[in-house]
DNA sequence: GAAAGAACCTGACGCCCGTCATACGCTCCC
DNA sequence: GGGAGCGTATGACGGGCGTCAGGTTCTTTC
């Protein structure tokens, strides 16, 4: 993986001027992330604005008590959390690669604020962006906001077969690329590992969803949609 | 409420220079909401970027089954979703006066990206203002991810002593001046009103909380930390 | 001041869900 | 090949919680 083709993939990236990004290469960095290891972890001082290039990785927050919430599932192309950045502050979540590899490039803030400071299409751009990542979140806490914990389980793997599905092998359902384990859906829906795994466990049984290695398949996606849409 | 005392209201239009704000105050508009009324509807089309002046307004989302999220509670000098205004699109929630009088100041699309494109402070100031409303989103997504419905009011309503939270008369514990119905608290903490009314009665029974006319008083903060904080 | 509607409250009931314990299978490392 | 650790799974249990029904209190409007 090199500096162009990570520009390429990501969109931001990808649209910004030829004489924007030449100003802007010297300050990248690109890296490779081994599986569950950590981009940043919680407190870390914040310094770089980072874009996922390839892979997936959870921003994760811990309570006091050591509950941990997947606060988002990012997705190649997405620009990672930004307030710890913009604020100066230490990050309040850590992002850990999900599965691996997973690579991502940094750029230095001031490099970025002196980029929107000097306006034009970037800056724009940038308001898109991250204008984008807020709908993402509502969604979240739309998602989130049922007491029934199979309704936010189906809610998910919606969202999930939405933005990252293809049609399976064999014409049979949607395939999800995304290896999760039942700890990480549970930490998605605001559960326990227990109930998280005895929900997939009854939607498998009912042939609306098919565990495999490495993702999974929605069998029966308009029940699935049924049964986040209840009320 | 006239102009000048609605941008010096709005942090992001109190930064302004002046000449940024003498180009955009033509195009500005205040206008006062009554209690309950929508600034805009779910599939209203979006033309303008909103601050919200003074008053409180929540962010409603609803699903096809009926069931109504509140996604935000906004507070004073806060820019209101921006997602819809910058893709162009109808907005996918409903802003609501929540208790009143509501004011609030709308500046097009057209403007802003104007100034935006334009750079300097203004266009740094939006990119701190918007990770800032990222900030609260995941703050919310944890606020909802325990499986019990008290610990998921404990913390929101930290978050609002926090967050809103003045001293009581008398020194007796926090004052929170927001008008919450329980049906409102049910749609922020995703619960039913029935559970969230039995809540607040045994929180009210332990001492914890007090209800009042036109807000609450959180009379043992410690221990609403602590229920918020358990695992 | 009375009536209507909204909001708060309580009871009963059944089931969902968290908690604790335990078992099994798979993967990785020595 | 065996052991350790991770991940999936199941059982038992008690309480939390959603649902439905009905009652009381408060606020608003006429």
């Amino acid at each position: 993986m090199n500096l162009a083709e990570a520009c390429r993939a990501v969109p931001f990236l990808r649209e910004l001027g030829e004489t924007e990004r030449l100003r802007l290469e010297p300050h990248m960095r690109l890296r490779q992330v081994a599986r569950s290891e950590a981009i940043w972890n919680t407190d870390d001082a914040s310094r770089d604005f980072t874009f996922l290039v390839d892979g997936r990785v959870k921003l994760v927050k811990t309570n006091e008590g050591g509950r941990e919430t997947i606060v988002e599932l990012c997705r190649p192309g997405d620009l990672l959390c930004t307030s710890a950045v913009c604020a100066f502050a230490p990050y309040c979540c850590s992002s850990l690669a999900l599965d691996g590899p997973v690579w991502v490039l940094t750029i230095p803030r001031r490099d970025i604020f002196d980029l929107i400071e000097r306006g034009g299409a970037a800056a724009l751009s940038w308001m898109v962006e991250t204008s984008g990542r807020e709908a993402r979140l509502t969604g979240r806490i739309e998602q989130l906001s049922s007491g029934h914990v199979e309704r936010r389980v189906a809610a998910l793997l919606c969202d999930l077969a939405e933005r990252a599905g293809t049609s399976a092998s064999g014409g049979a359902g949607t395939w999800i690329p995304i290896q999760l384990t039942r700890q990480d859906l549970a930490d998605l829906c605001g559960t326990t590992v227990e109930t998280a795994i005895r929900v997939m466990t009854r939607l498998s049984r009912e042939g609306v969803v098919r565990s495999a290695a490495r993702g999974l398949v929605i069998l029966n996606r308009e029940k699935l949609l049924e049964i986040a849409r209840s009320i």
